[in-house]
DNA sequence: GGTCTGAGTTGGAATTTCCAACTTAAGGCG
DNA sequence: CGCCTTAAGTTGGAAATTCCAACTCAGACC
């Protein structure tokens, strides 16, 4: 785990969701999944990833319930195993487009835009935006976290 | 750096990105700062990280633009170092807000709700979306990941 | 001169990651 | 059968990162 708590079971829900894809390469592989990869071949070879940390964290994402593992046997192979996206895994897509549309506004590529998002019943590209009761885009700056019903000394 | 790279600087906006806020802790001061701290003692204090990573931590964010160094003196005292967010670090609410979001949905504490996303003007509730040109709001499974201009071999 | 305080530094132990080489369990072939 | 191939791991040891506790440093105040 990447934090240690100081309680059994952390209250606030940034270290929460970091101890389960905080931990080095595992953003990158829900990422790899989301492009459609299944295989520990294919995590390792297009990541770079060692196969030893690769093992570990695949194991940590199933029992976090982000990945499924499953099997799957090729024509003329033995059955091998697979790694699929839960519901809870393809939700994620939320943080990787944050993180990505964070990059392109405050520190971008040079190279242009890696990859887009979009609505894939329309091409149209996507962004992700704050919206309240309104349903109006809410600009950054008024934008304001408070403590919730389960804050107690700490958020 | 959390992520060697093949070449120089990487394309892909995810390991960009990581590359800045990625490291243990990082995420986590930046959180902190959100919430109005600026001392190095409060960050220290309040998450319990070590001093010496701390210190580390707070150079990579103020390279990275994230932090910006601000002296100041409190009566009868000497003159000190604050860290403040610039524009950049203040824009990643929108990476903690997902990830908040998206432990609430597929992690909830048992505790319930540790911190409240709200609209600083009204004070109501904010959710973020994915939009597309039509304004509405567009559900997870129809939210896709395209190669973007940028992209030769991989994204 | 001695004490206090916030912001660090320092040395060494513990943990995590990296790397390259090796293993394992079928399947196919001769 | 014996040998080769392949995806998916294991293993042992080196390197890097993190942790911890103790220490330093610079001014303010007595």
């Amino acid at each position: 785990m990447p934090f240690k708590s100081l309680v059994e079971e952390p209250r606030c829900q940034v270290v929460r969701t970091l101890d389960v894809i905080g931990e080095k390469w595992s953003l990158l592989i829900v990422r790899n999944a989301l492009r459609g990869q299944t295989r520990f071949s294919q995590f390792r070879d297009q990541l770079g990833i060692p196969s030893d940390i690769l093992t570990a964290r695949l194991a940590t994402l199933v029992s976090a319930g982000i990945l499924e593992k499953r099997a799957y046997r090729e024509a003329g192979s033995r059955e091998r195993s697979s790694y699929h996206l839960t519901e809870a895994g393809q939700g994620l897509n939320l943080v990787i487009a944050a993180i990505i549309q964070w990059g392109n506004e405050f520190n971008p590529s040079p190279f242009g835009l890696a990859s887009v998002i979009v609505d894939a019943r329309n091409d149209d590209p996507l962004e992700l935006e704050f919206v309240g009761a309104s349903r109006s885009g809410v600009p950054a700056e008024d934008v304001k976290f408070l403590p919730g019903p389960a804050s107690v000394v700490q958020w």
